[in-house]
DNA sequence: TTTGAAATTACAACTGT
DNA sequence: ACAGTTGTAATTTCAAA
């Protein structure tokens, strides 16, 4: 995990569709060299997987909400329950007040309501709290230039 | 946007490296229809890009906090200088008390903390509200089988 | 790093609805 | 006109020297 393997991972956070010759010559490889090193990121797990980024608008998820899910119980194995709603796209247990921080797309807020109810099904659940996004600043891949503390 | 379209984006969504051909044959269709199909959602800005997915943890992104950040003015034009927080992966302005909730990766609790001077730093930043995430139960891409509201 | 074969994409012209 | 099929040339991948 050099400088060279961070400017490989930005450039293809960027455009994973470009060949290994443009990237090799953006870092000063040849493609092959540049294969090799993609080849090396993901078997180590550093790139998980190649994916498309879809327009949530355009695909009935125009609402953004932030739930947070407070519990009377021990939350920790429940990650199952959450993930049974489409409509939630991520789900974090959280230090503090609540328990879960849960991260919904829906089309209208009738939809964001009704994704609540289905929260609330969920054993130990006793309370959310419910926020709606007016506008996205921005949302972007994880920032692979900085200082390395772990990993290979 | 078809029944079609949308298996399509659920597998690219799932392995975006895989061929034509392949995704042709899963949908019932040619290899050159599945290209023309995904030609258009791309022209159509359905799909955004395609891109990879990132360890954070492998690229010093292994602790994940979400703040609360309040503010003392109308915060509508400052998306820039959240942008200019690279640990700031993603910023939505949101309705209720605090004014806008970011989501921050960093290497250690340490470095959160220092994200958090840095918001301050931000014109009409009031306060600030930080929360650790203890577990990530899961981060997805967002479902695309779902009744369709919007979109052609 | 370079090479070369195999596979894939991108782009035709064509067909049917 | 529109969407899909088949065929083909140009790239690209990927393993081996």
């Amino acid at each position: 995990m050099d400088a060279i393997d961070r400017t490989l991972l930005a450039l293809l956070q960027e455009d994973a569709t470009q060949a290994y010759s443009a990237l090799g010559k953006a870092v000063g490889l040849s493609a092959g060299a540049a294969h090799e090193r993609v080849r090396k990121l993901r078997d180590a797990g550093v790139i998980r997987r190649t994916t498309i980024d879809v327009d949530p608008a355009a695909v009935g998820g125009g609402v953004l909400g932030f739930v947070m899910v407070e519990s009377s119980a021990w939350m920790g194995e429940s990650g199952g329950r959450f993930a049974a709603i489409p409509e939630i796209q991520e789900a974090h247990v959280i230090a503090g007040s609540a328990s879960v921080l849960v991260k919904v797309r829906t089309a209208t807020t009738e939809q964001l309501q009704d994704v609540l109810r289905r929260l609330y099904e969920i054993e130990g659940v006793s309370g959310t709290q419910a926020t709606v996004a007016l506008e996205t600043f921005f949302e972007r891949p994880v920032a692979v230039n900085r200082v390395n503390t772990s990993a290979t």
